[in-house]
DNA sequence: TGAATATATGAGCAAGTGTTCATATATTAC
DNA sequence: GTAATATATGAACACTTGCTCATATATTCA
């Protein structure tokens, strides 16, 4: 196997982007189609800033995609690996 | 998708499992077949405490199961979901 | 132009995490 | 029995994280 620390790292960092309850449920919410950040506030009742801080920390790991449209932006998922391994999990966790 | 708040919070936990670089070199010799704590400890370079530490929680979420023998605790995964995760993890950091 | 709306951002803070260090427990050898 | 070894555990602490609140930026509309 043979990990070099920086691999972990990158790992670490890729699964962190699915290590908490909030951004699960955007990266879900996101996988039915691209949303604005008040919907997705509005879905998650979370704060549309609360909101906007996670989808930058996705926008950086190039899990997440924006899209500007006048003074809205819609967010997309950027990376089908995520909804793999979202599913993968959420298959672990159903019958798991 | 119609993920409830219950399900958000395991599939968080789950990937929390794999957030952390020392926890994702750890499962990864895990990959490779059982091992000793001393022997985690001497190939991560980490004190024999902090890797009980992190073994703990492993064990805690069934990911790991433990061995004993003698005064010795052989360590093994105790679920072929996370391998899988970890595999389409690094995949998608080696081509994503 | 100015007001209203949508999102982004920075500071601050409470809660969580991963480590170290000291100590406890369990097993083996003497 | 005691000493030595392997692991586990709890407390303490530095560091990180995810939020709120205030403010900034960008866009539309009157």
């Amino acid at each position: 196997m043979k990990l070099t620390e920086l691999k972990a790292i990158q790992l670490a960092e890729l699964f962190s982007a699915l290590s908490d309850a909030s951004r699960v449920r955007l990266i879900s919410l996101l996988m039915e189609g691209e949303m604005s950040v008040s919907t997705l506030a509005e879905e998650l009742k979370m704060t549309e800033s609360a909101v906007s801080h996670q989808l930058r920390g996705l926008r950086q790991m190039h899990l997440v995609r924006a899209r500007k449209d006048g003074r809205q932006v819609f967010y997309s998922l950027d990376d089908d690996h995520v909804s793999k391994l979202f599913s993968m999990g959420l298959d672990h966790v159903e019958h798991g």
